[in-house]
DNA sequence: ATACCATTATGAAACCTTTTAAAAAACTTT
DNA sequence: AAAGTTTTTTAAAAGGTTTCATAATGGTAT
């Protein structure tokens, strides 16, 4: 690899007018630049950034962790993050948390390491303190670890409500609640906006509460079975919705005939399932962009519209309801 | 964040003491050790490792070249490369390739500007001269740029022949091969094996090139139309056996009474899909493990007890089949 | 024409943080 | 006191950026 010093003598130039070519910085007479230019072209020399990075004390490194990178959620939002982070000219440095508070301490260590530029942390609520503590643009997806720090999140009250409005509006009576882990504060939300609506139309809901990852086949079926005359449900994620429906089949309910269900998230998967599943869509490419706009004003220091933005769902009809 | 000179000063040494102390290397009286670890505990000093990276030429990065993250199967792989990295003490640098080559030849470029320690090439083709160019450790995954250039990969042959005896011991005398894209090596692999077997028995199969991510329910229908008497379908990816048994179920086939459906990959997914899928499972973890062991010995210039591995795979039965 | 100042152009040197080779200093041995 | 160890410091290097100093040029006022 050559470096700027290559460039300077084979150019006749000084490292510093080689480096104002590079940044457009300073003055530099047309001609030398032209020549500069030429002479880069033909090396095919590209700064180092490392050596940037230890003088300008950033990296163009974004950090992300996540709890975990297969979940298919989490896999389509890390796509439409690495794809706004690349447009911008940062890199994706990725983290796997595994919701494991021991390698999150070692994470935070790694940014102070690489001088990282800024960091995201989805749907992440440990080592809260530590993160505070550190001195990096930070912004939370799908949870809000403090006031002060920006984060961005769907509108999961909304995505409850609408899911009830339409299990209402097709006649479901006994209603069915799987939610996530009811430590999470989207989980919380969407559990509050379904309620608000079910309320209002005096219908009882009964919930349970099962793993995002791996929801317990066990558990449903029992729980299903303790509720036989169910006729919606309403599913805190896609994946826990896809579950249930598998479920669902095995006690020879039909869906949507019998039982209606409606997941939340709105993955890939949802369109090509059978029957499809009807769901809230979360607007994954747009909170990618919002994330990565708003990251980015915290780290050049520009002032931010809002500090938690919040992000519109919509109702995505498919099969599994009337 | 404090330097090696702030512990340094305070400390009443130099700095390259305080780097002996930290790197455990050269002569350092037990005493000043000892004072020069309680300074860099105070200061709660970590040393940089961007500098590191600049003076030693190397970054503990690994980057990693995928088409799609949220493609399941690549993210069910960066999550496995992921853990291996880490438990190495490497970090990840993820791109997301889209197939394009002008993306390609960008983040080529950044692989030099961080001197990057590792690279990693998931199941690409394009730009291949350059990677060849480029004088970074490199791997390959789930196919083959070139001799010299080590690979994992499954027994993709072996997987293929699995799936065709699966059927054949079942039953099934109609066959179609729902096929990936053909320019992928897996591809053809699985291909290859599958019909080394279907030619033994004398079965003729119809097969169909669709696209991985987003196969064409027109022509999956249509095909199927096309040989209204089939009994068994081998898909080279679960994602496209979802999509298969969709339009099966669509068209009023029972999946399997009427139609067996045998995927590859072996996604978290199949387990909970309805019928549950089988398929021929990819080693998921092995893959990652693998991976990281052989890169990191490239790396440390040892020498590789074999340069293209090929990993076993086995047939997972569940109810897509009888 | 000359003096003066602003503008443009360039290079030398310091700096960013760390590692390491070489030099120097401080102890021990003989 | 010379020689040999051990310990520590100095200085260069990695590949850049930036500040500062200097020089050349051009325009304006005298």
């Amino acid at each position: 690899m050559p470096t700027i010093k290559d460039v300077a003598k084979k150019a006749n130039v000084s490292v510093a007018t080689v480096s104002r070519v590079i940044n457009n910085t300073g003055y530099v007479n047309i001609e030398t630049r032209k020549m500069v230019q030429a002479v880069i072209e033909e090396l095919n020399y590209v700064p180092n950034e490392l050596a940037r990075s230890l003088f300008r004390k950033k990296s163009k490194i974004i950090g992300l962790i996540v709890p975990h990178i297969s979940t298919y959620f989490f896999a389509e939002l890390i796509e439409s993050l690495e794809d706004a982070i690349t447009k911008h000219g940062y890199k994706l440095m990725i983290f796997n948390s595994k919701d494991d508070v021991e390698l999150e301490k070692r994470y935070i260590n790694v940014f102070n390491q690489y001088n990282i530029d800024g960091l995201i942390l989805v749907a992440n609520t440990k080592s809260i303190k530590l993160y505070l503590e550190l001195n990096i643009p930070m912004l939370t997806i799908d949870h809000i670890i403090d006031k002060s720090i920006p984060s961005i999140t769907s509108d999961n009250i909304l995505g409850g409500k609408l899911a009830a409005e339409k299990l209402i509006s097709t006649g479901a009576k006994n209603i069915i609640h799987f939610r996530g882990p009811s430590m999470l504060i989207t989980v919380v939300d969407r559990s509050k906006g379904f309620y608000s609506i079910m309320d209002k139309h005096n219908i009882d809901v009964n919930s349970f509460d099962l793993d995002f990852r791996t929801p317990d086949l066990k558990d449903i079926e029992m729980f299903i079975r303790k509720h036989p005359k169910v006729d919606g449900i309403f599913c805190s994620s896609d994946i826990i919705a896809i579950y249930v429906i598998s479920v669902l089949k095995k006690l020879d309910y039909k869906v949507p005939e019998d039982v209606q269900v409606i997941g939340f998230d709105n993955i890939e998967l949802c369109e090509v399932l059978n029957p499809g599943l009807t769901t809230i869509a979360q607007p994954i490419l747009g909170i990618g962009i919002s994330t990565i706009d708003k990251l980015i004003m915290m780290i050049n220091k520009k002032e931010l519209k809002e500090v938690h933005s919040v992000l519109p769902v919509y109702l995505v009809e498919r099969e599994s309801t009337k």
